[in-house]
DNA sequence: GATATTTGATTTACAGGTAAAACACTTGTT
DNA sequence: AACAAGTGTTTTACCTGTAAATCAAATATC
């Protein structure tokens, strides 16, 4: 959260709300403007909601995923390897999750011992290994996983479904094109 | 992000591409419905997008801040005392930056030392500090600001004009849900 | 006016992440 | 075959954030 994405709850919890103009990035920006007048504060509007909106819901949708002892980052790989529904290596899972190799490493080993994922070693390449669920990672993901999206669909249930269609394919565009730029960094 | 959130880049760069679908989180929804059929998959063509856009942005925007040697939560500090125009107590920065006041109390130390920020106690209540930016501080974010917004305006280019408009709107519709259901929770 | 409660800020102990180095193994080169 | 270079994973050192405990000072209660 930059301050040119909003800075947070803009004018905070404790004077008094966020104004005529609508959400608290609304009210930053206006504070923007107010003291740089000359700048383009556009962005801020997408940019500082969309890490709004990712910080609000992270907060609200870590309750049933805390419920049942996983963080996100572990929920995260158990789902890649309940979804891809076959054996994935530690370096495949951090491609996957999006995290380090050392993070998943980590990871890895915690639910090893919680017995929710098995390791197996490449019979023909040594250095790999091959992870997996067990029966019980298996069960976890598949209990949590109503629960998650009965609770996101709840989070989201005060915008219409229209709009919800809308705002996927708006954020479809986007996360293309974001996607698509790095990857041309990338390369 | 979740499982349920996308799980971050899908398919990963490794095996050849999001598919027909779009974005990675189309894949990663696809993955889904396959192993869970009778699922509502919704709420992760929303969600599952702005955790993934929010991370990518994220990683995209650090370069012009780290250029200046500053983390995103630093200049998120200064910037709420550049846009506020006054000087903010510890508890009114860690509201308005969306974080803990322990950090807050742990970036002002790195601030304050580096001669971006400096404190006076209050005289009335001694309990209270108040925080304003030092005249390098100001500079510092008013030098880094326009960066800023070019190069989020640069990020956002792949979407039309009218399209960021529209998408705006609507996450500024979906923020104030948000952050209605979030004060409701509160009281 | 003494004592309990509340409030603002900091400290402590710890969990989790990363980058860079190290390790173990494989693959390409001569 | 030996050796250089590359690849997959783990280890190490470190940094940042948080929750809970602590400290200091104000306010409320009796």
């Amino acid at each position: 959260m930059t301050a040119t994405d909003g800075g947070a709850n803009g004018r905070g919890a404790g004077d008094g709300g966020t104004g005529p103009g609508g959400d608290t990035v609304a009210a930053v920006v206006r504070q923007w403007r107010a003291v740089h007048p000359d700048l383009d504060t556009g962005p801020m509007e997408i940019i500082g909601r969309i890490n709004r909106c990712a910080a609000l819901l992270q907060q609200a949708e870590d309750a049933p995923l805390r419920r049942a002892g996983l963080s996100r980052a572990e929920f995260d790989l158990l789902g890649a390897l309940r979804r891809t529904g076959h054996e994935l290596t530690p370096g495949e899972l951090a491609r996957e999750t999006f995290s380090s190799g050392a993070a998943v490493t980590k990871r890895l080993k915690q639910l090893t011992e919680r017995g929710l994922v098995e390791r197996r070693g490449d019979t023909r390449d040594r250095r790999v290994a091959h992870v997996r669920l067990t029966e019980a990672g298996r069960a976890l993901v598949d209990g949590i996983l109503p629960e998650q999206l009965a609770y996101e669909s709840a989070v989201l249930s005060g915008v219409d479904g229209p709009r919800q269609d809308e705002l996927a394919a708006l954020l479809s565009g986007l996360l293309g094109q974001l996607e698509g730029r790095l990857d041309a960094l990338r390369a």
